[in-house]
DNA sequence: CTGAAAGCGCTTACAG
DNA sequence: CTGAAAGCGCTTACAG
């Protein structure tokens, strides 16, 4: 069935029925009643691939996530943009980068002609010629959370390196002496925690201080949680986590063993993430990151590229806060 | 930039250009290899609405998950999801429902045109005149785990009639004699547990046996992790927790408590899922879920819909199977 | 307010 | 092996 079927049912033309379907004022009342009254009655549901491919927009936006679907940082974001967008109208398709080496040129592929623009979650499956080809296709994309920046896409990021000076600065404020850094890298890089760690360096060096400790997990709750009892005896007072996530593994091995936290040990963290049951557990102290600021700003400049071809800039830095828990 | 410019740069007609793309063999090598370079130098990407429009198949399956985006349980599935329709030269694209109250009707008209086949997850989004809508459509449909059952969609499922029975059997065979259920229901309905009840029942009845109370729970980690007390305080030697996600917030809660387990509390489970990093914390027994064979069986069953029009059953039940862990 | 016509970018019989 | 032509189901200037 189609829209033609539509227009003869309702004895007008297909024009007629197209705009009673984008609910234009160009059709008289009643009209618009009789022929909502046969789309209704037979169950039409239009083409969107023909819709997209006659008009120009599809109000959807695609997301290609390159972490796994069940991470706990980007769901929240995509949850975010999810209720943006259908807040202005725009629903919301994903897929997951599924060759990460190879960057996500087959989604790309996969997404183009189906929706008005992309946002691309993270750095780990996006590649500098991925990028290159949606400017080349001349469509809108944001990259959230990715260290490239290119003309021709929005790059939406967060100051990791000043949030890595603001953590040091903090324990260092609350008294902290023998502080230890857990690094995220280790089997694979991490470029947001080198970040990190060069603004934590950098406001150690201003204090005068210096790392006492270096740890090194992989990013993974069970690692962190695996370094406790090194931790432990290394007999620091505070550890700097480059995620959340392994500073509640830390946290985790710590309260198994019944260490008081923050008194004989304080934990900070980075990221701001609800993590199953964990956040209410914990209290944990982090360094926060204005996501839904972050995920408004990327909505609105792609929506305002699709529909006024409003350009929007290449880069947007936000800047961290600190999350004062119970844990330092 | 389209087909007819990539046709001209070539010095072919764009039929040739459409083969190419296709890898038909009615090319020759040279022809192909000539148009493959400007493909390639022009960065030409096809439009999937202008092919999907022209052609038939699109390769790409849609998934509408009606529960949050970071359910342990149905991340596992979308992956499974995934990785069976790579297997196939199928890609994937999700959407979650917006307003779970009013089904899914936005979500399916927002997919309709950009893929061949819908699979619908869990019960919560969707409501019978969704799936009438799709058919109605002559769109290929598949449910997973719902308890809608309809001609010409797929329903598939686990048997949790037999699951609660499995369940209840094996606590018995194990010796116990206070059996404890927890309820998932209690703010919400929760029938997938009501049938897990019936055959835990009828279990119970065929072994002349009762259950000594009854907990209820709402299906969330914190609430039962919340039941602890009361767990204790009835003094059972065995609860049998109609997710596995309640039985790991009662496990957590054991844990804190000090309570040895099964020694003093067995706790068995269903749904055999991974969750964060309890599943190596405390080796949950559990009712089993064949998951990864029931999503090979609905991508199979789609797939053979969508490219050789072959019928699908209406519904498919699986069996449980009995995981054990270390917790009974 | 309404409709006939052109066009969006492809694919696929059909004819050679 | 190659290409001209029709058609997929829509939208939107244009003319009335």
């Amino acid at each position: 069935m189609n829209i033609i079927d539509v227009a003869k049912e309702a004895g007008v033309s297909k024009t007629t029925v197209s705009r009673v379907l984008s609910n234009s004022k160009l059709v008289k009342p009643e009209t618009k009643e009789k022929v909502q009254e046969v789309i209704d009655r037979l169950g039409f549901v239009p083409n969107t691939s023909a819709q997209k491919l006659a008009g120009n927009k599809n109000y959807v936006i695609g997301i290609i996530n390159g972490s796994t679907i069940n991470d706990p940082f980007y769901g929240y974001v995509e949850e975010r943009i999810a209720l943006e967008c259908r807040n202005r109208g725009y629903g919301v398709i994903y897929t997951v980068a599924r060759d990460k080496m190879v960057g996500c040129d087959r989604e790309i592929s996969m997404f183009y002609g189906k929706i008005d623009a992309y946002i691309i979650l993270s750095d780990e499956c996006v590649q500098e010629k991925d990028v290159e080809k949606v400017v080349h296709m001349r469509m809108p994309i944001a990259l959230f959370k990715s260290k490239i920046v290119k003309n021709g896409a929005l790059s939406v990021n967060v100051d990791n390196e000043q949030g890595g000076y603001m953590a040091a600065k903090y324990l260092l404020e609350k008294g902290h002496k023998k502080i230890g850094y857990m690094h995220g890298r280790r089997l694979e890089n991490f470029d947001e925690g080198n970040e990190r760690a060069a603004g934590f360096m950098r406001a150690m060096q201003d204090y005068g201080k210096d790392i006492a400790v270096h740890f090194y997990g992989n990013r993974k709750f069970v690692d962190s949680y695996h370094l406790t009892e090194e931790v432990l005896s290394s007999n620091v007072d505070a550890v700097f986590c480059e995620t959340d996530l392994m500073a509640y593994g830390l946290l985790q091995g710590l309260a198994e063993k019944g260490v008081a936290i923050p008194e004989r040990l304080a934990v900070l963290g980075f990221d701001n993430i609800k993590f199953s049951n964990y956040e209410t557990q914990f209290s944990l102290s982090t360094i926060g990151q204005p996501l839904e600021e972050m995920v408004a700003y990327v909505v609105e400049s792609l929506i305002n590229k699709i529909e006024n071809d409003q350009p929007y800039n290449k880069l947007k830095l936000f800047e961290t806060n600190i999350v004062a828990g119970k844990t330092v």
